[in-house]
RNA sequence: GUGUUUGUAGCUCAGCUGGAUAGAGCAACGCCCUUCUAAGGCGUGGGUCGGGGGUUCGAAUCCCUUCAAGCACACCA
């Protein structure tokens, strides 16, 4: 169904066209002054010129034809030529009535639904995740669920790192410590054990032991780059390590993005694309893409129109090996081939973007993507503590990820039991559901691209404009609803009515907001602004929660069109929260 | 050095495809619970929108310039 704004503006543009004026000078906007009017058109001012016309006179003429209106209660023409006009209470109802009966509340959903695969530019395996992942994971998240409601299809890919060095260093490691494991054993030809040698915090030990040895000692060094090498030409026992490495990383993390409420539908790597490597680099010389500058293979991707000179784009090191330039580009290559994307958002850490920069340009320059598939760089950037500086833990290390979500448990857990009694189970059954929303909601209500403090203080309060406060709301909400069906009442039932007072109208009046706001946000891939919505309509609703009784509303038909009021609030301020990623307890 | 991002109230942030008196929250202060969750609501004070030019009927928003901070700048990812 159309936007509420579209619908105004027809009926704007149409009385700009019969005054015989230019209809695109009726376009209508939310009013930037509440206390005057709810919505404003400044296509008066704009057209002065062009007619050689009084703004105000042009004005006076629309506003005349917009006589009788069944959309305005009221329009006027101010000085110098603002027409600022109110909507008719029953045509809100009406457009309310539609959007409760729409499965979506008035989206339409894309006509061509496009195909868009979101890269998460993941984590290392074997390492604990820790803060610096956090942003990739709930942003990207949002964005995915923001364009499957908007009806395209998304596959989103955590894209580990799971080749080169690292693995190298671990298993170095691993033979350092057991040097008799038949993993190591170039005779053994028989089944390996199913069980990993190791546990995932072993694992996460080895890593950095091993990393910290490689820098001091440079025959461990060698010994790594060894195994890397075994690793990658498919040494059995050493593929065999690997692959107990990976499964017992990705058992983990799966566990750890599950507490964020987090998934991915594709757990691809670096190693899923070494076998293409070969084909692709040879792809790019043969077609004259590549050339060789100071020892390595490079695609130049420099513009005429660039300010400053872009490095070329590196597809192999002097010694031959691969990087992460070349897996990026494989990966696009395979997701062509595979999955035929028409856009590619790549959710990562804002301090990329000039070497997504090149990667782009050079897959447009040999024509690995097609014309029309965009690629998009959503750089994110940096959690930083109250200081202003990267989040760091007390002692100044890097603060896993795991811990970091305990603490908030545990505060929200102190917060809610200080509060009221609450049984113990049910404490922290709902102190994880308000963490979580704390947590999501302090990321996103921020720009992604901007650095932002996170404080874990502010976020978990119930006070302002937090996720606490907003699950609160809807707990709000959904506590009236259910006291309304003890008396008897069917909330489902409910009919919209049009606006007895107010602060009804103003709850009705951001309602109809949420098609725009919807579009906004995918159009710029922008979940801070479901985030300042949902503020807004929750403070919308408490507001005509405190100036409205509902429940002993004495007119049946009232209470009823208040009732069906709260269940479309409730019903998209949750489906707001499910877009960016938390959920509503019942109570809190 | 070059490029790039950011600079809005004491603090944390919106607003930036130009429109009327620049908005929130926190913090401070003052009201409102015999009434649907007061984990709430209402109100008061607080601003050279970094500085300076320009474009425009109109600029936080567009352009130029300048200052400050962050970040990046081919064999890491």
């Amino acid at each position: 169904m159309k936007k509420i704004l579209e619908l105004i503006s027809e009926e704007v543009q149409e009385a700009f066209e019969q005054a015989g004026f230019d209809r695109a000078l009726g376009k209508v906007s939310i009013s930037n002054r509440p206390d005057l009017c709810e919505y404003q058109c400044n296509g008066a001012m704009a057209g002065a010129k062009q007619y050689k016309k009084a703004p105000i006179m042009i004005a006076n003429a629309v506003v005349e034809k917009l006589a009788g209106s069944k959309v305005f209660d009221k329009v006027e023409a101010v000085m110098p030529g603002f027409l600022n006009m109110n909507v008719k209470a029953d045509f809100l109802a009406g457009y309310l009535s539609e959007m409760k009966a729409d499965a979506k509340f008035g989206i339409e959903e894309a006509k061509e639904p496009q195909t868009i695969v979101i890269d998460y530019g993941g984590p290392n395996v074997a390492k604990p995740l820790h803060v610096g992942h956090l942003r990739s994971a709930v942003i990207g998240e949002s964005v995915k669920r923001i364009c499957r409601f908007m009806g395209h299809e998304v596959v989103g890919d955590i894209h580990l790192g799971d080749w080169g060095l690292q693995m190298g260093l671990i298993i170095t490691e691993l033979k350092e410590r057991q040097p008799d494991l038949i993993y190591f054993d170039d005779t053994f030809t028989g089944d390996y054990p199913k069980e990993a040698p190791f546990t995932i915090s072993e694992l996460e030990e080895i890593y950095p032991t091993a990393s910290k040895k490689s820098k001091e000692d440079d025959a461990y060094k060698e010994a790594a780059m060894d195994a890397t090498f075994k690793l990658q030409s498919g040494v059995r026992g050493y593929r065999a390590l690997w692959k107990h490495i990976m499964q017992v990383s990705v058992t983990d993390l799966k566990k750890n993005y599950a507490n964020l409420n987090v998934d991915f539908d594709l757990w691809n790597g670096e190693s899923d694309v070494q076998d293409v490597i070969p084909g692709m680099v040879a792809y790019m010389k043969e077609e004259g893409y590549a050339h060789e500058s100071e020892g390595a293979l490079v695609v130049d991707v420099k513009e005429e129109t660039d300010a400053k000179e872009i490095p070329p784009c590196m597809i192999l090191k002097s010694d031959g090996a691969s990087l992460y330039n070349t897996t990026d580009l494989a990966t696009i290559m395979e997701r062509m081939n595979k999955i035929h994307p028409n856009h590619i958002i790549y959710v990562v850490d804002k301090r990329q973007d000039l070497y997504f920069e090149q990667v782009f340009r050079c897959a447009r320059k040999t024509k690995l993507v097609k014309e029309d598939t965009r690629l998009t760089f959503l750089g994110f950037g940096t959690m930083n503590g109250k200081d202003g500086k990267p989040f760091k833990t007390r002692q100044g290390g890097v603060m896993r990820l795991e811990h970091l979500l305990n603490d908030i448990n545990e505060e929200m857990y102190k917060k809610i039991t200080d509060n009221r009694e609450v049984a113990e189970e049910e404490a922290r059954a709902t102190a994880k559901i308000v963490a979580l929303s704390a947590v999501k909601y302090g990321d996103l209500s921020n720009q992604a691209s901007k650095d932002y403090v996170f404080d874990i203080e502010r976020f978990t309060s119930f006070e302002g404009d937090t996720g606490p406060y907003i699950l609160y709301t809807i707990v709000r909400i959904k506590s009236i609803l259910n006291k309304y069906k003890e008396q008897g009442g069917v909330p489902a039932d409910a009919k919209i009515q049009s606006p007895v007072n107010e602060s009804e109208k103003e709850l009705m009046l951001a309602i109809t907001q949420f098609n725009t706001i919807m579009n906004n946000a995918f159009e710029e891939i922008a979940p801070h602004k479901i985030c300042a919505y949902i503020y807004e309509l929750a403070n919308a609703f408490n507001h005509f929660y405190h100036e409205t009784k509902i429940l002993v509303e004495e007119d049946e038909n009232k209470k009823a069109g208040f009732i069906a009021l709260l269940v479309l609030a409730r019903d998209i301020l949750e489906t707001c929260i499910d877009i960016l990623g938390f959920s509503a307890p019942e109570k809190m």
